[in-house]
DNA sequence: CGGGTACTCGCCGTTTTCGGACACCGAATT
DNA sequence: AATTCGGTGTCCGAAAACGGCGAGTACCCG
């Protein structure tokens, strides 16, 4: 059984998704590949990591959590799933180019790849897609819109101890 | 959670499966199509279509039931759902051919379409396939062996009130 | 020269499209 | 009988299209 939830972030509202093994999406609602919700889910703001990811995200945007510890369930090939690990290898404040996460799962060349799937990624913030950008420092992209993920940086940029490059 | 458990029957072993909606398979073991039990399904005769299944095939080998009464939960494209469903307004002991399955469901030129779909079927048996023959009277196919398509008409013929025909 | 922008071209996994082969037909033809 | 051929939905593999890239090149402008 799927279980969701709406939660409501500073940035925008967020459809929340788990099931028995862990949470497996965090999707701002109407973002590009945003889910239809299935009719065999149920809406269950207590279940178990719905709840867990709702508080740490309310600690995140408050400023007090730099790293979520909440197991994660998303459904993917087995590419994307070495990229989205990859991605929560990023510390809070950091950036990495698309090469050099193609790079740290060992396909120098699988760039674009990875930009595709740093787009399907399900699970928005947790899994930290919005701190890869362009090896020349554009934001190139995000599914929940550009203003979101430059929101997301400046906000990790703001609580991060490093000063901020440029 | 789907379940499954083994059925002997007279003409051989079969294979049910279920879920909460209803029965989904009865394959003789190891027809064409034969599906492989998924890991995930948990063997369980005391399943509640698992249960009702068993006992009415009991009674139709029997010779004390001439139609089936049991929820059903096939996975099929539209156009296969259509011909499965002409199938059960089959009456026992009677029989169709391809075409005229073909014209049942608004398709008349399907008939060849129709033999596929009918192939397809997932529940032996209760869902009667083995009902429809070519228009000139050959059995032409089945999917548990024509032995099998064979004994289950003459089961029919032989408990019929009705004149056998040929 | 230095910095910016625009365009081109390989790279790579995923998704979509497309065409053929196939099947439990049936009627016409030979 | 045996063969041919038209009509249908489905499966499967191949090919092309498509992205949240990146390096290289060409040009333009002070």
């Amino acid at each position: 059984m799927d279980y969701y939830d709406c939660y409501d972030s500073p940035i925008g509202a967020i459809l929340l998704v788990a099931n028995e093994v862990g949470l497996s999406g965090a999707h701002f609602v109407g973002e590009k590949y945003y889910p239809e919700v299935d009719p065999d889910w149920q809406r269950n703001g207590k279940a178990k990591f719905i709840a867990a990811a709702r508080k740490q995200l309310d600690e995140y945007f408050g400023g007090k959590r730099r790293h979520f510890e909440i197991e994660i369930a998303p459904d993917g090939t087995p590419f994307q799933r070495k990229v989205w690990r990859a991605l929560t290898e990023i510390p809070f404040g950091a950036t990495r180019s698309y090469g050099e996460i193609a790079a740290r799962i060992g396909e120098p060349k699988a760039s674009r790849a990875v930009g595709a799937a740093n787009g399907r990624n399900p699970i928005s913030i947790i899994v930290p897609c919005h701190r890869v950008i362009g090896a020349n420092g554009d934001l190139t992209g995000y599914a929940g819109g550009l203003h979101r993920k430059q929101a997301l940086l400046a906000l990790e940029s703001q609580h991060s101890g490093q000063a901020r490059l440029l």
